[in-house]
DNA sequence: TAGATTGTTAATCGATTAACAATC
DNA sequence: TAGATTGTTAATCGATTAACAATC
């Protein structure tokens, strides 16, 4: 392991970037790329590929550039790709479902292990071979089974119900509910917001608008 | 106006978040907030907080500290909440209809206009009172009708076909699919991509397993 | 007026980019 | 060996934090 001082949040939130682009080349069948290549190819600075590649201990080699597989499967263990990581879905609303439908998590390792929904209607429902059971019934399934990440796809009332007895028995957390939640120590949260970003975007947009009037003005 | 100078996007991204923070105070009847206390609840430093508002011309007042309903209200004319913005969903799959079924959009004015996806048996079906119809019809559509935002939420083989005739005739686009697309000039682009959220969270458990195991081993 | 707290400038910190020696 | 390209150090840039004068 040649993994040492602490990798900065930024350098970690590209690296599934890395992954994606490297797949895409993988399946095009490059089998070996230079960080200038890869660098016009993503959009970033060479420089940055091969600083972000060396918090880790560099993959490359001089005057040859990287291989592709490799630094493909070198970064799919950073990310903990293939460790068989078990996942709940507690929600099991339309957004819950596209999570436990997207057939490309459990080829990337992460099972989806439980369903819980406090939607009577739903309860004994299969989806992806799983089970829709009751909320009710969590505490008692994260006792029995070992479970490393929590999905949130609920409204945020019932977040502060489950979070006391979720917090200690799963790994991570993966929180789509509007209640922010802070990563404890030894606790991994991702908090996703989609709303902030379609507010983003909305910005964005207005700032755009605002510099073409600028431009009209004048 | 007091907006002058362009406002780095890091700072375009904090403004959502004080938006619904914000938001929980004034419905919890806070009618001002000093920089200070913001920051204690937000988690953030006050530094922070005064000087992103004052990229968009300072929103307080010395020895008082800020209105919170006036920071609020400027903060949603940033963002361009309220501006009545159309959008469009297309792929009506899970996602798409979770999206389509989130009636907080509608209340910040967002409005969905226009529903589409290529699955015969869903074209008619009604959602939040917008009728789905067919991908074919999309061109024909975005000619007819003004739509402010293209919300993508369809398999990425599709994203390349529609692309073309979508520029140029949205202002935005709200990018779920996994083809990443860049910002033209004049376009606004947010891409989300869950799965890269998923990993992160993912090396981030990895990573405190890590530094559990290194201390074990002491 | 005295106290509070902003707006804003200056200092620090971290992240990105540039440069180049090491080496394949 | 000569050419290519990394790993890594140094320079630059931008973002965050600290400090304080302005002022409500």
């Amino acid at each position: 392991m040649t993994e040492h001082k602490k990798v900065s949040s930024v350098v970690i939130r590209r690296l599934p970037r890395y992954y994606r682009y490297l797949g895409d080349l993988l399946s095009n069948g490059v089998t070996r790329i230079s960080s200038k290549d890869l660098s016009n190819f993503m959009n970033v600075t060479a420089s940055q590929i091969r600083q972000d590649f060396n918090c880790f201990g560099g993959f490359g080699q001089q005057g040859y550039g990287y291989n592709v597989e490799y630094l493909y499967n070198e970064i799919s263990g950073i990310l903990g790709i293939q460790k068989g990581r078990t996942m709940i879905i507690v929600g099991t609303g339309n957004l819950g479902m596209s999570i436990a439908g997207y057939a490309n998590f459990k080829k990337r390792g992460f099972t989806i292990v439980g369903l819980f929904d406090h939607n009577p209607d739903l309860y004994g429902k299969v989806v992806s071979g799983v089970e829709i059971m009751p909320i009710t019934q969590l505490q008692e399934f994260l006792e029995r089974k070992s479970v490393d990440i929590a999905v949130l796809t609920m409204p945020k009332e019932s977040v502060q119900e489950i979070l006391p007895y979720i917090k200690g028995r799963v790994k991570g957390i993966w929180n789509f509910s509007h209640k922010e939640i802070l990563s404890d120590d030894g606790l991994a949260v991702e908090n996703v917001h989609l709303s902030d970003s379609l507010m983003t975007l909305s910005c964005k947009i207005g700032r755009i608008e605002l510099e073409k009037n600028k431009k009209k003005d004048k």
